[in-house]
DNA sequence: ATAGACTTTAGAGTAGACTCTAAGGTCAAC
DNA sequence: GTTGACCTTAGAGTCTACTCTAAAGTCTAT
């Protein structure tokens, strides 16, 4: 198949399918005689691969690792795949810790302010933002 | 004071704070006899100001908006301020449910895999990216 | 044979928010 | 009077992962 079939069936654009050549994580082996990319199952089943990678959050780089584990399993151990995994999950979580984190100051920004069409004047979120003063009053 | 005190009691850097000048965010009206830039209270209240935006997750962009509403209260209602954050608030919840789905995926993906020092022949995390079958199942 | 869809390449552009560089000027202290 | 910390500028570089462009060649159907 063609880079266009290929995009279609793996989710990924073509020019998307280039770049993760460029970038080495995927090698084509064949081209027709116009030049042109032709790809078989197992190049459908490593775009696949990478996209489903890229969907669990994982960057190029990890997703490279995870490339070379599976092109040579018994060269590699568990421990190889399951450390990756294990650090992405660490930062999965302190990403969400920290916007949590957020999400609580926004809506105590939120919650004290009237949103009307009153001036700005006495605007808590605007006062909030602008010092340290506790200050958790809610506009009248 | 001059810019490495401000950067200082700010908690910005010198660079961020130049930086946020040439994107209009700040403006310094003094300057010594050497062309130093010279700021005051004001000065580094804004800098605060602009820092606490930041740490909610907001952008330059939208730092702007709450500076321009800060600057003129009365030209503006609580209904500016109110939508800016009612739209990061959805921003971030969205953010942290999309966090919560791939954290949900990746502990899957972690826990079928033993994780030793065994060859990642029969390693789970390589075979659930590798397709899409379920296999529920734990390596032995 | 001609339109329209597809493919090729190298390389530039995008996003957001910095971060750094080079080459020079200024200032306080010893 | 010199060291060393600080300041100035315009502009380039960083990061990640694309995304797009231009100009050319190829394929399919009518
Ligand atoms: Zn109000
Ligand atoms: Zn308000
Ligand atoms: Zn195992
Ligand atoms: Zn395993």
């Amino acid at each position: 198949m063609k880079i266009g079939e290929l995009a279609k069936k793996s989710g990924l654009s073509a020019h998307t399918l280039r770049f993760y050549e460029k970038q080495g994580l995927i090698k084509v082996n064949n081209r027709s005689e116009s030049n042109y990319r032709i790809y078989n199952n197992a190049d459908l089943d490593t775009a696949k691969f990478i996209k489903r990678c890229r969907d669990m959050g994982f960057s190029l780089e990890e997703v490279e690792v995870f490339l070379s584990i599976r092109s040579d399993r018994p060269a590699h151990i568990c421990a190889d795949a399951k450390n990756i995994t294990a650090i992405k999950i660490t930062e999965v979580e302190d990403k969400i810790s920290e916007l949590q984190q957020i999400l609580i100051a926004l809506h105590k920004l939120s919650d004290a302010c009237c949103g009307g069409n009153e001036s700005a004047e006495l605007c808590s979120i605007i006062d909030a933002l602008d010092n340290d003063k506790e200050q958790d009053k809610t506009e009248a």
